[in-house]
DNA sequence: CGGAGGGGTACCTGGTCATC
DNA sequence: GATGACCAGGTACCCCTCCG
């Protein structure tokens, strides 16, 4: 089916030092994302283009299959999903002085994390399970690749809506296999028939507890938290792994113990926003190469094109 | 006694690095 | 260049202690 311009319209940017530009590089794909233009998809039939026409001042081309739509609820998703009302300058002023942190503070800020369905953030969280940056993003646009819905659209060229519950339900052993999520399939599957029986919802921004998640086989701490913060913009838990715990030992001259504690007394209910910085800030390097760089002091994101980083992914994938 | 919570370890799989 | 050993890293699970 084609999607066809339905509308445009203006998207209030509400706070002073939002960036479009880091946001919409940072954890995408090429085929949401071309240096310029950006590829929401809203739901099963609302795909949003959204482009930085001048400083500050965006603008959503809205395409939909059907004829039918809330254009203010698509707006209200859109201005959620990109944090353009989010104000962060608690956080900042942590960040500007944190000894981790503050070098990357001039290249990163103005970012904001892009929300995603519960769905997406759990589909992103395993496929991170026990395997470094690269291994996991590349599962993960196998998953796109292979189950997703290729999509033509007009101004962008082709994108990919990212396979549903359902498409994964229906997907064949070997097309799970192909994926290379090893083990993680089980758990993908898993998650599906949850979502398809209603068991968990996927309404964008809804409110879902930690607890409910790791109930779930599969799901531990780390994915959960994680989920928690890409859907639900929930930073107060962070998703610490072994990378990250290591670097705050490094870093700050902390016992592994006290590592997480330590970790949340420094950022407060910005924890977990300052996990995924972290990752961005020193490229998502492993952890032998992070250790290097802290003691170096590049403890900001080296901004160069042919690297497989955070922030250069969607040139590569 | 029973539940909560913490520690240790096995498991799994792709990545990395040393060795030939 | 091929091979194999080892590592990274999140979860599951078992066992132990603690506390009411």
């Amino acid at each position: 089916m084609k999607y066809n311009i339905v509308s445009k319209e203006k998207i209030d940017v509400g706070v002073e030092d939002y960036s479009f530009r880091l946001t919409a590089s940072a954890y995408n794909f090429s085929w949401y994302y071309n240096g310029s233009k950006l590829v929401l998809p809203i739901n099963d039939n609302v795909v949003v283009l959204v482009e930085e026409v001048e400083r500050n001042k965006l603008e959503a081309s809205i395409y939909s299959r059907t004829r039918e739509i809330d254009v203010s609820d698509v707006v209200e998703k859109t201005a959620w999903i990109l944090g353009v009302n989010e104000d962060l300058s608690e956080f900042y002023e942590i960040w500007k002085n944190d000894s981790l942190l503050s070098r990357s503070y001039k290249v990163l800020r103005g970012i904001r994390i892009r929300g995603t369905s519960l769905w997406q953030s759990l589909l992103i969280g395993v496929c991170q399970q026990n395997a470094s940056f690269k291994q996991g993003w590349r599962m993960l646009a196998l998953l796109y690749k292979t189950l997703g819905k290729h999509v033509y659209i007009k101004g962008f060229g082709e994108t990919i809506i990212l396979p549903s519950p359902l498409d994964v339900a229906r997907a064949s052993e070997q097309q799970l296999r192909s994926c290379k999520l090893g083990y993680r399939s089980s758990i993908i599957r898993r998650l599906a028939q949850l979502f398809n029986r209603k068991e968990l919802s996927d309404t964008i921004g809804a409110p879902i507890d930690e607890k409910e998640l790791t109930r779930i086989k599969g799901i531990g701490p780390y994915t959960a938290r994680l989920a928690l913060v890409l859907s639900c913009r929930r930073y107060d838990k962070a998703p610490i792994d072994r990378w990250l715990k290591r670097i705050i030992v490094e870093a700050y001259k902390v016992s592994e113990s006290d590592a997480e504690e330590y970790w949340h007394r420094i950022w407060g209910k910005y924890a977990g926003l300052a996990t995924i910085l972290a990752t961005i800030a020193l490229d998502a390097v492993v952890l032998t190469k992070a250790l290097d760089r802290i003691r170096k002091g590049q403890t900001y994101p080296l901004l160069r094109e042919e690297l497989l980083t955070p922030l250069t992914l969607w040139r590569h994938i």
